[in-house]
DNA sequence: TAGATTGTTAATCGATTAACAATC
DNA sequence: TAGATTGTTAATCGATTAACAATC
């Protein structure tokens, strides 16, 4: 059921990995039931927590019998305003947007790469995948028809703020930064998630013995 | 001050993040007053949340002067047990260990790329940047070697399972996760970070408006 | 109906914010 | 000393856990 209040930011998260989830499960064809309690045991978080989220889609599970896959996973690309196969446009150099195709095959996630840019000029025009890759200058036109909001940004450091203005000026809305930045800035009315490698490897380091410790609450 | 209980987990990420930018400030011979007022604006925290942060670290300020730039770095280090260019290995594929290396200036951060490993066998033996790749095979040799704990997993989603397997025998006790995977199995007393990109993405599609939002809490 | 599982409310936990006395 | 800034404690906020009535 649909609550009023907005759903948590840690919940929308978790929300997004259902569908991530759900998704494969449809195309592996599955016909187990699905129940909180599955799902929370695949993913690792509680049961209590799978139906606390659940309850901010618009979406009835059924008492007794669980969740109907392919409802779910639609009530969960409403819920997260995402198309079938989600577009998304990444910015870097050509040998980390290859490299990324192996590591991040997005069509499996419900995800599409729909157009690369790098920020070396000399390689606009090489082709990665399926994809040519094109130079920053071409950012305006190429989002603007393609009508993509989000990125995933990868170039390097000292790129970072020219890139974003440049994303926010094409009307992206929202960015993934994988290139470690320490300084926080960032164009007004855009939504920007950091993953801070260099952090997260030296807050690795010092974590004690560690049992059990997953993470990226954001 | 030292505290007897645990620094949380959020704390432990951002005193990384001082820990980056304290180092970029003395390389960079900066020598205006170092405050909790100044991180926090620089970081873009709350300079209470600093202050809190810090009070875990074995080390004190100077009130009314604030803190000294190489005695604060240095007690950083040893709070998060690093050395001065912590050492870490990339497990993935050649072309993204070549394009991480324009994206992810190790150096600049107080770390140190100190091996690559490559999910191709044919790609063992060539070199990317000053480092030659190994095959997966030779992780158990390279890391003992090496002495080195934490990894950056960059490899197949396919492959993930058993490149953690190897690290961990090979005695590597914390690793980064980039490459997506849903399963959440790892193994047992190994500290495991994952950097959901696709869950991340789908959660900036939904996210509203946002005035402003950074993130990635881990 | 009985068994299973949902949706929601109340209690707990942890982290952040604010306030202030201690001190260079 | 006076001004500034620290370290710490108390109050607030949000998220997670647990418990249970509603329902297929």
């Amino acid at each position: 059921m649909s609550r009023s209040s907005r759903a948590p930011e840690a919940s929308v998260l978790r929300l997004s990995r259902y569908h991530c989830y759900v998704g494969e499960l449809i195309a592996s064809r599955d016909d187990q039931r699905l129940t909180s309690q599955r799902i929370a045991s695949d993913l690792g978080v509680s049961e209590e927590a799978v139906r606390r989220d659940l309850s901010f889609v618009d979406f009835e599970g059924r008492p007794g019998a669980g969740y109907p896959h392919a409802e779910l996973h639609e009530a969960l690309g409403r819920f997260l305003a995402l198309s079938s196969q989600h577009p998304f446009v990444v910015v870097g150099n050509r040998a980390l947007l290859e490299g990324l195709e192996i590591m991040f095959p997005a069509a499996e996630f419900g995800l599409r790469a729909v157009a690369y840019f790098s920020e070396n000029p000399a390689e606009a025009g090489v082709r990665v995948g399926d994809l040519e890759v094109h130079d920053l200058s071409e950012l305006d036109a190429v989002v603007a028809s393609l009508g993509v909001r989000i990125a995933l940004v990868a170039t390097a450091p000292a790129l970072v703020q020219d890139t974003l203005t440049r994303l926010k000026r094409a009307g992206i809305d929202g960015a993934l930064m994988l290139t470690p930045v320490l300084d926080t800035r960032h164009p007004e009315g855009m939504n920007i998630t950091h993953f801070r490698i260099p952090c997260t490897l030296k807050a690795l380091a010092s974590t004690p013995v560690a049992t059990t410790a997953c993470g990226c609450k954001a």
